[in-house]
DNA sequence: TTGGTTACCGTTAGCGTTTACGAAACACTG
DNA sequence: CAGTGTTTCGTAAACGCTAACGGTAACCAA
């Protein structure tokens, strides 16, 4: 049914591992058999066994993406930037969603060593990186992309969400902002770091911001985004004085929190501008544009691709790579206060 | 480095087999040496290497995806439904984004087939089928999702799209609409059966359209559907006398001719009422939130990795086999005339 | 002639796992 | 006690391919 090495090699009368070369264009082969055997290959419509292939060579030409959800633009536009470009190098993309969950992460994860996969990509959900080192342990590649960990050197793309922050503070302070607050993500690097790029902007200008400025949403990349972003924003107007500008986790918490301002009879920017983080396809397209901090997550894709492709070629280097984009502020009208 | 087989086998002064025996809990082996087998094997964390399982087995655990565009709401969803299920299985996913380019399908498919997968999901973009043949020669399951082709017997899962165009129609007939148009899709089987559903609502209530309300906008299904809805929604307001409902092929269209109406200074539903396609999880939140008939992405997702299952466990069948989901139309403001 | 180089191709031995088969040990039957 | 069945294990072969090595023939320089 299906065409071996051996069935071309037998019509032909040469041996299999001449075969072999032909098809993978190695230098000791005659160049009369070479074309003969090509011929025969494309004929018989022969399609090497990659399972055997990689069970001798040790490399399976397929990469793993693990990333909390597939659905979210920002991980979608990831892991199409990363595909397309793999597939240029034969390479393809084993995509898994852990749900931010970091049981299935883990569990997800360990199974995909299995495969003896060339090489992982990890948006992880962890805590803490200690699960991440058994990559080390197995000698498999692995690149971190969007979320680092503090003391755990590892291959990384992303922006550097301090920046991020103080991108998004630092706009609302221009657009005449008196009283910033943040909903802030969960409690991992990201979180953090523009919490802190936050904070740094505003005492940067002498504003500072009370503790109760800053709510939590939690885990805000799953699917109930906007949920949360509703329940932070009940909070925020609460407040007294109430904050007139918002710097949001993300857009999808934007979204909720804007839709909870509407209801609540306030418009958007007149009585509360919003910032997101993000800059998903939809933003430009909702009730009120949303401005928001653009994450180059196409940028983020391809960038992971190359940085796999000199991974694999080159020795294995101690030395951990790290490519930090620069964050984008794409302004609309969510924070046109003028 | 990494543990196998034999070295669990040859620290324990067992055989391969032995080791083998008790990983994949086959019934001639001792309790007492399973125990101490699983013993050995949990403490030093043994990973059976799948690509060796596969060559012998001749199954690889592994599933191939190709759409035609990974951002895409509908196939993401999509994606990430089948992938929830096909893990409860110890499948994985392998992905590919065609970008609506039949060639580059064609290509990934044959490449995806040289990795000997399991089965393959494909939303094509083939205008004919006769590339998909190869699957059978082959001996490859296929499932073909959301598009299947007239006189190609294939198992399928989908919603009809027959009666999405029907769904639509009659929804804007009952709102009040007496001249609706339709942008219509590729030239493929989803648009002309969309496009067939809307003929048939209209003439089931005696209306009718001219030839001309009927607008082409090509391959909408990728990136730059909005441009596409905007260049068809100029047209459509050209007309006279103008349209007063649009049915859009998707909702990504859709968002496009809003956009285009309101530089044109219409309201939408006031002057237009619009219906798009997809019910994609941002159409509630545009600036006019979209009416849409939803295509249970998420349903197809899993009711695909559940014929997958069926496929893969019991011998192959000759019947096509196929699932058939109702469309569901989802009423909001952009068609609320009252 | 001899020795050395080059071009080309085959033989052998795996890669890590599973399948097929057989053998040993033991228990049970008549 | 021979014969039969059952349980538990090992040996050998195979899956389809590639790496490593060896061998042959042809050609060239000394």
């Amino acid at each position: 049914m299906v065409v071996r090495l051996k069935d071309i090699a037998a019509e032909l009368g040469v041996s299999v591992v001449t075969v072999s070369r032909a098809l993978r264009d190695r230098p000791d082969i005659a160049e009369e058999t070479k074309a003969k055997i090509l011929d025969r290959v494309k004929r018989l419509n022969y399609r090497p066994n990659l399972t055997a292939r990689s069970l001798v060579t040790g490399r399976s030409s397929l990469i793993g993406l693990v990333v909390p959800d597939l659905i979210h633009p920002f991980f979608a536009e990831i892991a199409k930037g990363l595909s397309a470009k793999l597939r240029e190098k034969d390479y393809f993309l084993i995509v898994s969603s852990s749900e931010s969950d970091p049981q299935l992460e883990q569990d997800e994860i360990e199974h995909m060593l299995a495969h003896h996969l060339d090489c992982f990509v990890v948006a992880s959900c962890q805590k803490e990186p200690d699960s991440l080192r058994k990559f080390g342990d197995a000698g498999v590649p692995l690149v971190l992309i969007d979320r680092s960990f503090p003391r755990f050197p590892c291959h990384f793309v992303g922006v550097d969400d301090y920046e991020v922050g103080e991108l998004a503070t630092e706009h609302l302070i221009a657009q005449g902002c008196k009283r910033i607050a943040h909903i802030r993500g969960p409690v991992t690097n990201v979180g953090n770091r523009r919490a802190e790029g936050y904070r740094a902007a505003l005492e940067k200008h002498g504003m500072g911001a009370p503790e109760n400025y800053v709510v939590a949403c939690g885990e805000a990349s799953d699917s109930d985004g906007e949920t949360r972003g509703r329940r932070a924003m009940e909070e925020i107007l609460a407040l007294k004085p109430r904050p007139d500008g918002i710097f949001c986790f993300n857009d999808t918490v934007a979204v909720g929190a804007m839709d909870q301002a509407f209801e609540a009879g306030l418009k958007i920017p007149k009585h509360i501008a919003i910032v997101g983080c993000g800059n998903f396809h939809y933003s430009s397209k909702l009730q009120v544009p949303l401005t928001s901090v653009d994450q180059r997550s196409r940028e983020i894709g391809e960038r992971t691709a190359k940085m796999i492709m000199t991974l694999l070629e080159k020795p294995p280097s101690a030395r951990p790579r790290t490519v930090i984009l620069k964050p984008e502020l794409i302004a609309r009208e969510s924070s046109r206060i003028k």
